[in-house]
DNA sequence: AAATATACTGACTAATTAGTAAGTAAGCAA
DNA sequence: TTGCTTACTTACTAATTAGTCAGTATATTT
């Protein structure tokens, strides 16, 4: 996946932010598995607020990749494409960076809280648009404003990762599979 | 509102669980604001997950108290009640224990995950008799399992909490009165 | 009056935290 | 070959962490 040591360094803490969060994950949980020391983290990433922007700003890169990718499909298709990014994630075990990351948002470094504010109002936007577009076609069903069930649907997504964490089972099908009836 | 040291420790610790989240409180946290010392937090709740267990049981003591006190009402007035609970939290700027403890769930003492989950199972179990009871009485409008229902609408709950705090304006009120149309 | 329980304080500890500063080995450029 | 950059290591530090234990003042019980 990655070769050089700070994609390394970014991969790990993308990995443990989803499963320890943001405050519970330390250095010493990167350079050891990593086998390097503490001290080569600070030199990729001065603080951990350096790092914690880094990893969003990968997943933001990465978001961007798959939109494009999705941009001529029918807004239908797209929702479900987003959707089966979520449930990648609930099979790596891993909740989303919002989801982790807005509990402690009052806790984090200034600049980390606005990359995790653009992220939001980034994903808000994409999803606004997608539904906004689907309805026009007839191939998304909705009542409401389209930036209020952008709002909705995301919650439906974040949560369904965050309840299938503590209660196991079938919720994230559940949860999705409700989700997609809803709205196509 | 509290009075004996034990409830003004288990009111910061809620309030803090809430606005920091429970990894990224410490005891010091709680005995200085209290003029106490760190060793009398301590001697009432001997771990920090002894503590945890405390700010949840006494929310699920608070939650019961609220819910037979709606008995008599008809399920839409309900909902509209615990919608409430929620705007109180908002106007509070405090997020839910289930939106802070779950993105933490895996970092938390064993008997405190077995708390969180309790939890969760007893607020969707309580969701999904009202959805289902206010559906048979036509007071409640909505499509599929009441049990999935309810995973999607304490979703929504959760999340408006999570998003108000990163997007601010009138993100909670947007999403609380969207819930409620697509519901009653 | 003596014994016991409650609710602490004072004084610690061992471990962990993010972060720093100085040194070094390897590769590349002039 | 001299100098510079990159990517680290070694060796720290000051602060904070949850948690312990012995002592003490104040009620309460016997």
């Amino acid at each position: 996946m990655a070769d050089t040591t700070k994609e390394k360094i970014i991969d790990l803490a993308d990995h443990l932010i989803r499963t320890k969060g943001f405050n519970a994950f330390s250095y010493a949980d990167i350079s050891a598995p990593l086998a390097i020391k503490n001290a080569a983290v600070h030199y990729h990433f001065p603080t951990k607020g350096d790092l914690g922007i880094s990893v969003i700003e990968r997943e933001l890169k990465n978001l961007a990749l798959h939109i494009r990718k999705w941009e001529k499909m029918p807004e239908d298709q797209q929702l479900r494409k987003l959707i089966d990014v979520f449930q990648q994630r609930y099979k790596l075990g891993t909740i989303c960076l919002v989801g982790s990351l807005t509990p402690d948002y009052d806790t984090l470094p200034a600049p980390m809280q606005a990359k995790v504010q653009e992220m939001c109002t980034g994903i808000l936007q994409w999803m606004t648009q997608c539904l906004e577009k689907g309805r026009a076609q007839q191939r998304l069903h909705f009542e409401g404003e389209a930036y209020d069930r952008a709002l909705m649907v995301l919650s439906n997504l974040l949560s369904s990762l965050l309840f299938s964490r503590v209660l196991g089972g079938s919720t994230f099908q559940r949860m999705s599979k409700q989700l997609a009836k809803d709205l196509i």
